[in-house]
DNA sequence: TTGTATGCGTTATCAA
DNA sequence: TTGATAACGCATACAA
């Protein structure tokens, strides 16, 4: 239609819109150009990837639950990173259910999309996901995963022992843990991590301390409490996430317990939430802006055939209030 | 290819895996069935939507910053919503910078999306996105917003004004407020509100109780300091945001001031952190989730034609321990 | 019951 | 310097 009013041919408007480096009057460019300003123009993008062979500029990111901490700040780094390399992002919350991941990932097949990022760590060894064919989709992990593609991870189980590492240090000898979903790989490798700190300070590692949670406060709260009336002694406690941790927390100042006198607190993920607790919440934190930015350095890396490597993220464990005794 | 392999026309394959309506034979229908497996076949959607016309199941959501509390919630309202009616989501980050929205508006109309969410309210008057030909995109809007398109809102300046009157009645008579950008619509609003409520009160209006801030719990901190030392008076505060409560909250701490006892407080948008806080935060609650899923309904309501109305929810005014004095 | 031909909006090849 | 034409992958009107 801008050919149309420009009195052109398709042929020549595209390549005015193009600049295409191919001699065109300097009156049917003026032409063009007006009418395509008129017309307020855009190319359909649809028709653009069918007819160059599929790029659609586009990246799928499968995540767990945008409204949960962990991926707020890592979605935005993902979403920086695209838009900054013209690309755009489609958010799909799976809640970590195999059937929501599979017919997401048909969809995004489906849309040609470029590249697909995994974050935050998968399901029963992401099963349903092993074997398939990407075809030319570019895939990143984020997080613990088992797919044989590009990580981008931190050491969770280095970063729980550090935890474990911590409370021994004040003191802490008996340290109980407020694990996640048993199918969920970051539960899994920050079980191993919890584990691994307790024998490395020759702690012996008691089952009833390990208490299987859904990373939300309520069910923090629910197994502290439970914990509690069972009359099981504790002194230290860490959670995989902050939320955790604030629910115990609750559950320990209900049972009229002090924190960190008589149970110190760590948290993880270190969200917002952590230095406004009460007290201020103790929690390992991780560069997840950085890491989504990465992931997308990473897929895009690998759309232009270059050799990418794993990334290993450091984290940082945040002391504050809930796990500093005073001596 | 699947054609190829099944030795069928592609008209016949993209009867048999379209389910028309048109008699196949058996034989034929199970080759192709089976081709279409083996090949792991997805029809391209790109081709899919150039050919029947447009309609990409995608819808564009436009928001501040999906790192910020308010976002949250409605952004999995609207990807609940649109999983639901098979459409896809595309992320756009904004920060309310109107170049970047219109950047991201460029991209959306090339990629065809059928339909756009603002959310979050407007900046300067929306003055930019004004007197622009939509096409066939529909476009809603949730929050306060200029655009003469279908709205989803709460009453902001009610919402505020309630939150005023509770201080009121709490005993407070001198309110202050910390807004937010001055050029952001949802500030106007609330201020509004505001002022509103302290009119309604039979209370002065003063000016310099009346700090411009930016939403952060950084810039909450330091509106509060800084009215602290100016040695200003005030014994309620209301913030449009809850994480400017909680920066407030924390000056007036440090201050050696008593919460709700000496200075009352109450947040806004009730986002995960306000039950957490020393002391518990009141805060105004809105029903995001579902705002967020009536946003996509009206879309789709749109594109069949239907007539829409523009929704207003309600809001709730949370009371807890930092605006509740003990008789 | 099956297949051929056309066109969606665009770019690339070729011809004029 | 310009334009006609084919092809991207698919759905549909029409033919056989």
């Amino acid at each position: 239609m801008v050919a149309n009013r420009a009195g052109a041919s398709i042929t020549t408007v595209s390549r005015v819109l193009n600049a295409v480096p191919v001699a065109v009057s300097a009156a049917l460019r003026q032409r063009i150009l007006a009418a395509a300003k008129e017309l307020d123009y855009r190319p359909n993008a649809l028709a653009v990837s069918l007819r160059k062979g599929g790029a659609t500029k586009t990246i799928g990111l499968l995540i767990a639950d945008i409204s949960a901490p962990y991926f707020h700040v890592l979605t935005r780094g993902v979403e920086d990173a695209a838009q900054e390399a013209g690309y755009t992002v489609i958010l799909c919350d799976t809640d970590r259910n195999p059937q929501k991941e599979l017919k997401y990932l048909d969809v995004l097949y489906r849309k040609q999309v470029d590249a697909v990022i995994f974050a935050g760590g998968g399901v029963d060894d992401d099963r349903h996901l092993h074997g398939r064919n990407w075809g030319s989709i570019a895939v990143v992990t984020v997080g613990p995963h088992t797919l044989p593609v590009p990580r981008v991870e931190v050491d969770d189980r280095a970063a729980i022992a550090a935890a474990v590492a911590q409370l021994v240090e004040q003191g802490c000898r008996r340290i109980a843990c407020i694990s996640g979903q048993q199918n969920w790989l970051v539960s899994e490798r920050r079980r191993d991590g919890y584990r691994q700190g307790l024998i490395a300070a020759g702690l012996p590692i008691d089952e009833r301390l390990d208490w299987p949670s859904a990373f939300t406060l309520e069910t923090g709260e629910a197994c502290t409490k439970q914990a509690l009336d069972a009359g099981l002694e504790f002194d230290g406690l860490v959670a995989f996430t902050d939320e955790g941790a604030i629910g115990a927390m609750r559950a320990l100042k209900t049972a009229g317990l002090r924190i960190p006198e008589d149970v110190a607190v760590v948290g993880c993920d270190d969200t917002r939430i952590a230095p406004l607790t009460d007290p201020p919440l103790s929690s390992l934190s991780f560069p997840l802006h950085q890491m989504g930015v990465v992931a997308v350095e990473i897929v895009l890396a690998m759309k232009s055939g270059l050799a990418v490597e794993n990334r290993r993220f450091p984290f940082e464990l945040r002391v504050r209030t809930s796990s500093q005794r005073s001596k």
